[in-house]
DNA sequence: ACAAAAGTGTTCAAAATACACCCATGC
DNA sequence: GCATGGGTGTATTTTGAACACTTTTGT
C-alpha cells in the first residue's frame, strides 16, 4: 500500500464568495488580512480546512465564524490548484460561494480577519492570491445558475416586491427585463406566494409584498427547471 | 506568519472520468486496481498529484499513462472531500472529465492499473472509494454541458452523420429526439460543415459525412450559446 | 424485390416580444 | 398638483412540435 505520508507536502483552504444583493447592486463580502502573507490586502475569507471536517464543513464554518450565518444556500465554485498561487508553499484551494440577505446579519471581524466589508463588484480590484479569478468563475456560475435554480429568491428579504426581483434578475445578468413580461413569467412558474400586504411609506403607488413559496419549488426542482430570461 | 506545515496532514489526488461513445453507447474507462486499498476493484482512474504540477496538469499526466490521450477536452468537475472517503488517511480528490474517441486509442494497463476498459454506464456498479458518486456528478455535470457548449461533437469521429449526432444527444440526454426537427436545428448553429461526401458499404442509401468547423465555434462561444434540444 | 436507413416541408400550437397608459401614494 | 414607481393586456413574431413518404444502396 502507498504510504500517505510521503504526499503530505501540501494542504487545503477552502474560500467562500459571498454574495448579497443591496440597494440594486450585487455586493461581496471581502477580508481585510490579518496575516502574511498578503497582509492588510483584501481578499476572499477562508481558511485551512482541519483533518476532521469535510470541506463543505470547514467553507460553513467560515462562514459562521465571519457573519455567524448558518443554514444558507452554499455551492462549491471548484478547486484551484496553481502551483505558485500561494507564495509560502502548495495550497489548494475549494472554493464555495453563498447567497445571503444583507440585511439579515451583521457582518463581525474574526481572528482570521481585521475587518469585513461588503463591496459592489466593480470597487474590487487587486485581491490577495488568485482570488480574483476565482470571483470571476463564481460570478460566472452565479449567472448560469440563476437561470436554472431560481437561487436568486435567496438573496432577497423575505417579502419584496416584483421590483426588487427583476432588479435582481436585471443586474446579475446585466441586462435590461420589460416589466409586463417578466412579471408574466415570474408568476408563472408558481414560486411565488403574494402576501396581500403593500409597501408602506413609499413616495408612490406602494408595491404588493410576495413571498417565495418554497413547497412550490421543491416539487419543481426535480423536474429540470430552466427559466427563460 | 501560519506555519503550512502544520497543515500538511493531507493530501490529494485527482481522479479522471473518461467518457467515449460506442454503438450507440456512451461509454466510461475504468481501472482495475492494482494496489491497496480496494486492489482489484474498479475505479476511477486517477492519482496522486504532485508538488510540481497543476491539478489539470497531474489529470493531464494521469490521463496520458493510461491511455497514450493528449490534447484532448477536460474539464474540471469538483473537489470531492468527505472525511472519510479514504480509508487510509485524509484525501481530497479533485475530479475532472474528458471526452475522447473510443476508436482514436488503445487503452493500455499501466503501473497504476492492472487491466483497463471501457464500460457502459448501465454495467457499472461498486466502484472503489466515493467514485460512484464522483460519476454521478460528471454525468450530471455532462448533461449540462452538452446544452451549453457543442461537447458532444468531441465524442464523435472527425467524420460523422447527421444521425451520428443525432444518437449522441439521444444517448447522453436519454430522449428521443424527431429526426427532422433535430437536423433544422443543428444544422441552423452553423457549426456543421458538409464534406460532400457520403459513407461507402452502407447496406442502405448512404449517409452524407459532415465535420465539425471549428471556427464557427469560436466565434459563436462568447455569446451564450444554448442548443435548446 | 426487399430491407434498412437517409433525406426532406408543412401545418399548428405555444412562447417570446414589443409596446403605452392609468393608478396610488408622499410631499 | 406633481413626481415617483406600480400595475395591467393585446397583437405580432418567432420558435417548437407533430407528422409520412420517397430515395439510395446492398444483398
Amino acid at each position: 500500500m502507498v504510504e500517505l505520508q510521503n504526499f503530505y507536502s501540501s494542504c487545503f483552504t477552502v474560500d467562500n464568495i459571498i454574495f448579497g444583493f443591496e440597494n440594486g447592486d450585487i455586493k461581496v463580502l471581502l477580508i481585510k488580512r490579518g496575516e502574511e502573507p498578503y497582509m492588510s490586502q483584501w481578499a476572499l475569507p477562508g481558511y485551512f480546512v482541519n483533518e476532521n471536517e469535510s470541506l463543505r464543513g470547514a467553507a460553513r464554518r467560515v462562514l459562521k465564524q465571519l457573519t455567524s450565518i448558518e443554514n444558507v444556500f452554499l455551492e462549491q465554485i471548484g478547486a484551484f490548484g496553481e502551483i505558485d498561487r500561494h507564495p509560502s508553499g502548495r495550497v489548494v484551494t475549494v472554493a464555495y460561494y453563498s447567497l445571503i440577505k444583507i440585511a439579515d446579519y451583521q457582518v463581525t471581524a474574526s481572528s482570521i480577519a481585521r475587518k469585513a466589508s461588503w463591496f459592489k463588484l466593480d470597487e474590487i480590484e487587486n485581491l490577495a492570491f488568485d482570488h480574483r479569478k476565482i470571483l470571476d468563475k463564481a460570478l460566472n456560475q452565479l449567472r448560469w445558475s440563476v437561470r436554472i435554480n431560481p437561487v436568486g429568491f435567496e438573496l432577497l428579504p423575505p417579502k419584496f416586491t416584483l421590483t426588487d426581483i427583476q432588479k435582481l434578475y436585471e443586474t446579475i445578468l446585466d441586462i435590461k427585463l420589460d416589466k409586463r413580461n417578466f412579471r408574466k413569467k415570474i408568476l408563472s412558474t408558481g414560486l411565488l406566494e403574494s402576501l396581500g400586504e403593500s409597501q408602506i411609506g413609499v413616495a408612490h403607488r406602494p408595491a404588493l409584498l410576495y413571498r417565495f413559496n418554497e413547497e412550490a419549488y421543491n416539487e419543481l426542482s426535480d423536474k429540470d427547471f430552466l427559466l427563460a430570461i
